[in-house]
RNA sequence: GGGCCCUUAGCUCAGUGGUUUAGAGCGCUCGCCUCACACGCGAGAGGUCACUGGUUCAAAUCCAGUAGGGCCCACCA
């Protein structure tokens, strides 16, 4: 074999009585060899080419998995889809990149590193920044990019040489000079805002990583007591701890309850502080009391009302939500510590008026679950308004398009109400935050000077600042970031903008719209076209699958248990765009049966090919037998149908369109025919014919199926050491073997079939045994004649020895009779027939029947239906109500017949 | 509070440019180790397409509403 032949050694042929497919070793040669002749390398000039040609190269740019990540279901049902759009667009010949890549996970890698380093006894603080990092990077040269091998097993056909990692150099580097842009443009900010601070992770987070969840909880009315007479005003609250930090109380200016009262002081229970009664309309005087206390640290409506009236705005928690020194007493308790305190206190003092249970809806913080405390902090924010605009403009303009569609309210829904981005985090595994301070003499930064925002140091001494961006602040940038931006990169002349961006619905936000936005603002061009959004996988009963429900399903076992191509084929079948997938590993059976079929099909002509030998078709299409000008008229209308359906991304239609082909039509009809009796040689003619159409739909399965396909491939031939399935040519459909009439003939006959095989299966006839039968046909003697030359067929497929085809035909004695339209079939069962169950038989057929016939007169005898519908129309029911009637007709004359 | 999705055979789901007798996989029944495949072959049973009303010549499909299930967003403390 030539050097550059990579090809792995065909598996050991199974023994006789094993004679299921095994997925195993047939995966596991073939990724090198793909890899080793470099067809997944999409190429840059040639990619070019296609584009100055008007053809755009097909790019889908693959959601980066965590570095430290582990496949599962989710993962592999995106890939499953991807890697099938990809292979399909590579075949056709159109330059195809799919860019893989990681992402460094900001917060979730940190965290688990945190949490390695703990239980050796390291504290994160105790060694320092520098050290803490060396330690995250020795983790992710360890044990990142796992996953990336496990996308190997399942065949991701990407493109390794353009691999990117969010945190390389590079990719480093444009992360900071967009944040230098964005801050130039006025676009990026730093301010103190009331922001979700997560005090478990003690950092900020977006309002996107933030989770509402609906608790349990209580509520406490409090009596605050007037400064300067007696009495109190009282006031509810969920959360009685922040009391420490409020700074007034709020009554509705026309609530009349209260209205005397405002200007005046109350007394801030439990510390010695007063604080006013002010009037604003956020106050609602149907809920609760009517009076609210206000917070402006650590509640945002409170802090819009504090600014309204020009409140102190009191912190009263450390970053750890343990209460600070504004606390008094309670200064060091955990803030539900202090929550247990506080009303314990109150009610000794008698300040307590009722707890009443209260459902309220908690923020959590997606990464750590803990309880999110809004704290004032100075942070980095996005200013998003004109992002925003821009992808709306985008959807508008229809640069982008959803599948399905309905995902664009999503989109619009959240770009309408957009928020400012918080991107900095209080975190050291992340891109660093290109700002500089001076420092002061003792070494502290100096906030009396200007910082500078720059990448590089911009004078000597200068300290950068700690944090750290966003993950999605460098995620954002994947599709342009990939390919070379801000370079004028030739990878990012030709694969930018890319095609289509295939992804699950949680990250609508997070990301897809964000990479519109960041596409739009910074490249000036959408960064992909298509959005396919998949459903998410559930378990079995509709849950969430996690790690704490235990309900799971590995890929990888998946894989071991029924192969890879079984795996991505009944993703692909239970994929519909947009809709969850209730999973359960019972559900890929579906795939290894099918793996399972492909591989023993194989088998019916390979057994009797020479070996080294190309058998190819001499026969015209003309000069074909029925059956297989019928079979390869069902590949070119299969060929039509995957690729209009794979247009419109129901790759879930197209993997069932190729499935019934295979099965239904070649497996169960053509083969059955085509294979030689006992012990008969096939002929090399159809053995050519059988080849073919097996080509074909391998190549038709390839994307589905890449591993078995691209092993029968090498064995259906010789090939050539480049020659593959992956690279072959996607079939087209060919209407010069497209014959509309075979299929029509060909369909008739598998109708009697089934009806002759029904007679018998009914009668408790053997499958084996033979049968006369005669077929009575509704007068049309070419159709006879065809009947007549393939007496054949009905011998292999329903034992019939003696077959009599004509027009007007007598119905033998004691015969079972199939009405097909408005032919009859007649099998002498003399001895067998059972009168009664032939009479129920008939009678239950034409009672079927009337029923049909009785609704298309219903519609023929409506008036309104007749002059309203299309001509065409009612001609057809016409028609099928005279189909009906001579069907009728001829199932009651050989009821009649029966005596 | 606003919005979206789902409800089709025992189970899991396709199908909604309106018009053949609504499909698949699994399960079920009957018969088959028919020399490619029991991960299989043949033949069957099984559905008033959640409910109500409307539009239409014609509705599982379009519109309105109702009920049950799920999700997203907002959040009057």
């Amino acid at each position: 074999m030539p050097e550059t032949d990579l090809r792995p050694a065909p598996p050991v042929t199974q023994d006789a009585d094993a004679t299921a497919y095994d997925p195993t070793t047939v995966e596991a040669g073939w990724y090198a060899f793909w890899e080793g002749h470099d067809f997944f390398r999409a190429d840059t000039e040639r990619g070019q080419a296609q584009r100055d040609a008007g053809t755009s190269p097909f790019v889908i740019p693959m959601p980066p998995p965590n570095v430290t990540g582990r496949l599962h279901m989710g993962h592999a049902l995106q890939d499953a889809v991807q890697d099938a759009l990809i292979r399909m667009n590579r075949m056709r010949g159109v330059e195809s990149l799919w860019i893989p890549g990681m992402d460094h996970a900001g917060i979730a890698t940190q965290n688990v590193v945190e949490r390695k380093l703990r239980a050796e006894g390291i504290e994160r603080k105790q060694i320092g920044r520098e050290a803490f990092l060396e330690h995250v990077w020795a983790y992710v040269e360890e044990f990142g990019g796992i996953i990336l091998d496990q996308k190997r097993r399942l065949g991701a056909s990407c493109d390794w040489s353009r691999e990117r990692f969010t945190l390389d150099d590079d990719y480093n580097h444009v992360v900071q000079d967009i944040f230098v842009k964005l801050y130039e443009q006025g676009l990026i900010y730093r301010g103190h805002y009331l922001v979700n601070w997560d005090p478990e992770n003690m950092t900020a987070i977006s309002d996107e990583e933030v989770d509402n969840v609906e608790r349990d909880g209580q509520m406490w009315w409090i009596q605050y007591p007037y400064a300067d007479r007696d009495g109190h005003i009282t006031i509810a609250t969920t959360r009685p701890e922040t009391m420490l930090g409020d700074t007034a109380i709020a009554v509705h200016p026309e609530d009349e309850r209260y209205t005397d009262l405002v200007g005046q002081r109350v007394r801030l229970p439990l510390t010695d502080r007063t604080i006013p009664i002010v009037a604003d309309e956020h106050a609602n005087p149907e809920f609760g009391a009517g009076a609210l206390k206000v917070t402006p640290a650590h509640d945002k409506n409170d802090f819009e009302i504090g600014k309204r009236h020009d409140l102190e705005v009191l912190t009263i928690m450390n970053p750890d939500a343990t209460i600070n020194e504004h606390g008094g007493p309670y200064e060091g308790l955990d803030r539900f510590e202090a929550r247990k305190q506080i009303v314990a206190d109150l009610d000794a003092a008698g300040l307590l008026d009722k707890v009443e249970p209260y459902k309220t809806s908690v923020p959590i913080s997606s990464r750590s679950k803990a309880v999110i405390e809004p704290l004032i902090s100075r942070q980095w924010f996005v200013k998003m308004q004109p992002l925003a605009d821009l992808g709306l403009q985008a959807l508008r303009d229809g640069d982008i398009r959803f599948y399905p569609e309905r995902w664009q309210n999503e989109y619009v829904r959240w770009l309408d109400n957009i928020r400012d981005w918080t991107i900095s985090r209080q975190l050291w595994w992340g891109h660093r935050i290109p700002v500089w301070y001076y420092v002061d003499a003792d070494g502290e930064i100096d906030e009396s000077r200007d910082f500078v925002v720059s990448v590089e140091q911009p004078e000597p001494g200068m300290v950068q600042d700690e944090d750290v961006l966003d993950t999605w602040f460098s995620s954002w940038l994947w599709p342009f970031a990939t390919l070379g931006w801000p370079e004028e990169t030739d990878d990012l002349k030709a694969f930018y903008p890319s095609t289509v961006l295939v992804s699950g619905y949680d990250i609508l936000f997070f990301w897809i719209a964000r990479m519109v936005m960041a596409g739009l603002h910074f490249t000036g061009n959408v960064p992909f076209r298509d959005i396919y959004i998949t459903g998410m996988i559930k378990d079995a009963q509709g849950r969430w699958m996690s790690k704490s429900l235990g309900n799971g399903i590995d890929p990888l076992d998946m894989i071991e248990q029924y192969g890879a191509d079984a795996v991505r084929f009944s993703l692909n079948v239970l994929c519909t765009p947009g809709q969850d997938i209730k999973l359960e590993p019972s559900k890929f059976e579906m795939g290894r049966n099918f793996a399972n079929k492909i591989w023993n099909a194989f088998n019916v002509f390979g057994r009797f090919m020479e070996p080294g030998k190309d058998y190819k078709r001499t026969r015209s299409f003309d000069e074909l037998d029925l059956v297989e000008r019928w079979l390869l008229t069902r590949l070119n209308q299969t060929v039509k149908t995957v690729d209009e359906a794979v247009g419109r991304y129901r790759l879930n239609e197209a993997a069932l369109a190729i499935y019934d082909l295979f099965w239904r039509d070649y497996c169960d009809w053509y083969l059955e025919l085509a294979k030689p009796e006992f012990g008969e040689q096939m002929d090399d003619e159809t053995i050519a014919l059988a080849i073919e159409v097996y080509e074909q739909m391998t190549k038709l399965l390839h994307p589905f199926m890449p591993f078995i396909t691209e092993e029968l491939w090498h064995r259906l031939r010789p090939r050539e050491a480049g020659d593959a399935c992956i690279a072959a040519a996607w079939p087209e459909a060919n209407d010069a073997e497209t014959d509309p009439d075979a299929a029509e003939a060909f369909a008739l006959m598998q109708e009697l079939i089934s009806g002759i095989r029904g007679v018998k299966s009914q009668y408790g006839v053997a499958p084996s045994k033979p049968v006369e039968a005669l077929v009575n046909l509704a007068g049309t003697a070419p159709l006879t004649e065809t009947l007549d030359a393939h007496g054949r067929y009905f011998e292999r497929l329903a034992n019939v020895d003696r077959l009599t085809v004509g027009t007007d035909l007598a119905k033998p004695k004691a015969s079972a009779t199939v009405v097909i339209g408005s032919h009859e079939v007649f099998v002498p069962l003399a001895g067998m027939i059972d009168l009664d169950a032939e009479r129920d038989r008939l009678l239950k057929a034409i009672e079927e029947k009337e029923g049909f016939r009785a609704s298309v007169q219903k519609k023929l005898s409506n008036e309104q239906f007749t002059s309203r519908a299309p001509a065409e129309v009612v001609e057809r029911e016409r028609q099928k109500a005279a189909d009906a009637s001579a069907e009728i007709d001829k199932l009651r004359a050989n009821l009649d017949d029966l005596g």
